[in-house]
DNA sequence: TTGCTTACTTACTAGTAAGTAAGTATTTTT
DNA sequence: AAAAATACTTACTTACTAGTAAGTAAGCAA
């Protein structure tokens, strides 16, 4: 059954609705990342897409909404990532994970956790929720990883995937912050001596092609 | 020579202003460290201090000579604990300073480079700079500390001092930011496993008293 | 053709931000 | 006693914030 011109048109509709929604996400992302919640407003999106600030205010009701669905989507890539690179060793897990951070480093940004974390008491109760959710993904999706990596003999630590996870998970998220001050290169010292201690070769080379969603960093005006 | 009643009072006045002065960065690092930068406002301290908004702008111009201010004042708190901990062995100074860090965490404080630094885009330049430097201060102490410790055979790491630094800094730094998160209990674990990693054997009773400038967290309304 | 929905825009409110100019009570200096 | 400095307050400006209410052009549905 071949569709109407009306289911046609309608689904045509329904993807230019999702497409406005997800480029006021990816705008929201990437300021979030580079300024802070608290420091981006409406305006900055609005700006850029040449659109109204009522019209963000039409797909987000309010900005703890923005915020929620920043983080929603943040997590369906990291469902997509975990499901895509299932089938891989344990040490081409942690190998991607870290190449994930990479490409923050490369684009200037410092991930969410480390972005919302800090404003995270002025948010409001379901925004801290997800907030709380993203961090525990984050954090079980790198348990899983060190923990597989490790019965498979190809990373070394000690004491509980959990503590290490969260040890690791931590230098990424510092490394970051970290490139604002000193510039680059401490990301490389970083991610080298992380990956030195847990029994892994890499060069830069290495690490995965990460399919990433910012191409660029967005423009701010 | 005894002092005159004029130069009595000159000093008392200097006092006073001082004590303002301070008083005020006291409660700007609070608010930085509970809401970050860019979330507080001067209406926040003067409503806490019962002076008018006014009164802050005739100390510190503009929010960001506060801010450089607040960064200042942290400086000088680490050049005396420098000072008063520079005949310690290097162990004792390690500890020490994870001692610094748990006190933050028990007071739901996070640092000021975990702080500042998602921020740091929408910063004035000198504010920039003080943040440099700060975090420079903060990981040179660690790594002078980690070298003496290792050179002492107190602690085991492998690698450059300066990247075993920047490792240790990021687990504390990013500890307190997940202490928003996942509650004190992370903080302690990631602890025990950073310090069982190095080495060093504690016991939260073992870790140094710090003599901390912020007695209680400020109220904030 | 009429009414309804969608995806906005225009124009606004109410509140807050940093910052300033001018005034004032108190104290200090001359 | 007069002038000047100090440590503010009062009263304000300009600029922006999130958020809303009402309107509208275009398309779709009856």
């Amino acid at each position: 059954m071949r569709p109407t011109r009306v289911e046609d048109t309608r689904r045509k509709r329904e993807e230019d609705r999702k497409r406005t929604r997800q480029e006021i996400i990816r705008l929201a992302d990437g300021l979030i990342r580079q300024q802070g919640f608290n420091a981006f407003s409406y305006a900055d999106i609005a700006g850029t897409m040449e659109i109204r600030n009522a019209a963000i205010h039409y797909y987000f009701p309010t900005k703890s909404e923005l915020g929620k669905a920043v983080i929603e989507s943040e997590l369906e890539r990291i469902r997509q990532y975990q499901w895509r690179t299932s089938g891989n060793s344990g040490e081409e897990q942690v190998r991607f994970l870290v190449s994930v951070f990479y490409r923050n480093s490369q684009l200037n940004n410092i991930c969410l956790m480390g972005s919302l974390l800090p404003d995270f008491a002025t948010f409001e109760p379901d925004l801290q929720n997800a907030v709380n959710r993203m961090c525990d993904t984050i954090l079980e999706w790198m348990m899983a990883s060190l923990d597989k990596a490790r019965k498979e003999g190809k990373v070394r630590f000690e004491g509980e995937p959990a503590d290490r996870a969260a040890l690791v998970v931590s230098t990424l998220l510092a490394a970051l912050l970290l490139v604002r001050a000193r510039g680059q290169s401490i990301f490389f010292h970083m991610v080298d001596r992380l990956l030195a201690d847990l029994g892994v070769d890499w060069r830069v080379g290495d690490l995965p092609e990460v399919e990433w969603p910012f191409p660029e960093s967005p423009s701010f005006t």
